[in-house]
DNA sequence: CCCGATACTATTGTGCACAATATTGGCCAC
DNA sequence: GTGGCCAATATTGTGCACAATAGTATCGGG
């Protein structure tokens, strides 16, 4: 009997994944008993994983009205990623700073295969590459605070993972920025590092809020 | 009878609170039956306000065996001392941009404030003006996003936060910074607000990873 | 036919009791 | 005397039941 209950797994994790597949509406009610059904936990657990999400901002709380899962606006996707920008900036100049010859050759491959796919026209495989890119920059960055940061922006952000890299020529810019900013990493500059960081993101940014209202299939 | 308990309030905010008053100290076991006495609040409750501050990094919880006071390092203060950094800054670019005339009377008046309070050597209303003067910079941003991630950093600092001003000399300093922010402010500069706040708090990093050790009175 | 009041239902909020686990102290063997 | 094992205790984790509250449908009056 294969059912979608999913047991002995953390609520909160199994949660956020369905936030983030997108299966679950705007809006859409999450009732505790329906939770705890469909995820198979108790509901201590569930609720504490929706007071969780709800102060990560991924849920709305009303007092004795339960739960709803948030529509982040347009405008505070921009704004989240204004301020990724100069988080993963802040990353990317420790990066160029601490990170080690491995690492960087690590970067060096992923933006190898980011052109490849690129020239094949895959951009699911690209934007998987890039999110590996930028969490490769901020692994070498050593920098605890911001990454868990960065970690909740982008937790919010998954309804506009997929967006930007669908605008006619933003493929190609974006593999540019990549390769400027692993070039200053690659060259220890943390000047450069994080200028081309925060250019790569104000051009993300700049896209979203262009293209406010398309709903799309891409990545930075 | 006048007892140490606290009826009918969030136990989070009064956990958070005793936290930055300092009266819990690092490593101190929070049980939560004691929690549940001092606070008076259900324990329900007191679990929820702890898995909170855990997720806020204010408290650690190991399974089983309960919640500690956590020990904010100083390389971790000066990390988010960093990230605050970035974050004020991309605050005080919009400030730059969208401050009202009233605010930035405002900002002015509390110059004026602080400096007369410097004069008088009177540090804690200096650093009490401090804060109000970059929560104000804050508020005319406009930037929610911003805000919310500056107050979870600030509220993980409490430890730190009257430090750097003791440092001989950097009074004054931080009071020449806080003028150029607010000058540039006035004169809707995002970019020279941006960079003002970056100097301003690249200072207070770099005088915290100096002082490393001493627990002192002071603000930025 | 429409509006308001009231009873009902669905859902969340909360306290309680029990189970699971870690820690502490004592005891026995060596 | 010391080391390791075992029991007792303290504390957290979790499920359950009840209370409180918001939303909804029904009924009666105008």
């Amino acid at each position: 009997m294969a059912s979608t209950r999913a047991q002995d797994a953390d609520p909160y994790l199994l949660l956020r994944e369905q936030l983030r597949s997108g299966r679950l509406h705007p809006g859409q009610r999450l009732v505790e008993a329906d939770l705890v059904e469909s995820l198979g936990a108790s509901r201590a657990l569930v609720r504490a994983a929706l007071s969780r999400l709800a102060h990560e901002g991924l849920v709305d709380k009303e007092l004795n009205r339960g739960a709803r899962v948030r529509t982040v606006s347009e405008d505070e996707a921009v704004e989240m990623t204004q301020a990724r920008a100069v988080l993963e900036a802040l990353a990317a100049r420790h990066a160029a700073e601490n990170a080690s010859a491995e690492e960087i050759e690590q970067m060096r491959a992923l933006i190898a295969q980011m052109r490849t796919f690129l020239g094949q026209n895959d951009l699911l495989s690209y934007s998987d590459c890039n999110a590996r890119l930028h969490g490769l920059v901020q692994t070498a960055s050593h920098h605890a605070t911001a990454q868990r940061l960065i970690a909740n922006l982008r937790a919010q952000m998954v309804r506009f993972q997929f967006r930007t890299i669908l605008v006619p020529g933003r493929a190609n810019e974006s593999l540019a920025e990549h390769t400027d900013l692993v070039d200053a990493i690659a060259a220890h500059d943390p000047d450069r590092a994080e200028s081309a960081m925060r250019l790569h993101l104000s051009h993300v940014a700049e896209t979203l809020a262009r293209t406010k209202g398309a709903e799309g299939l891409g990545a930075d």
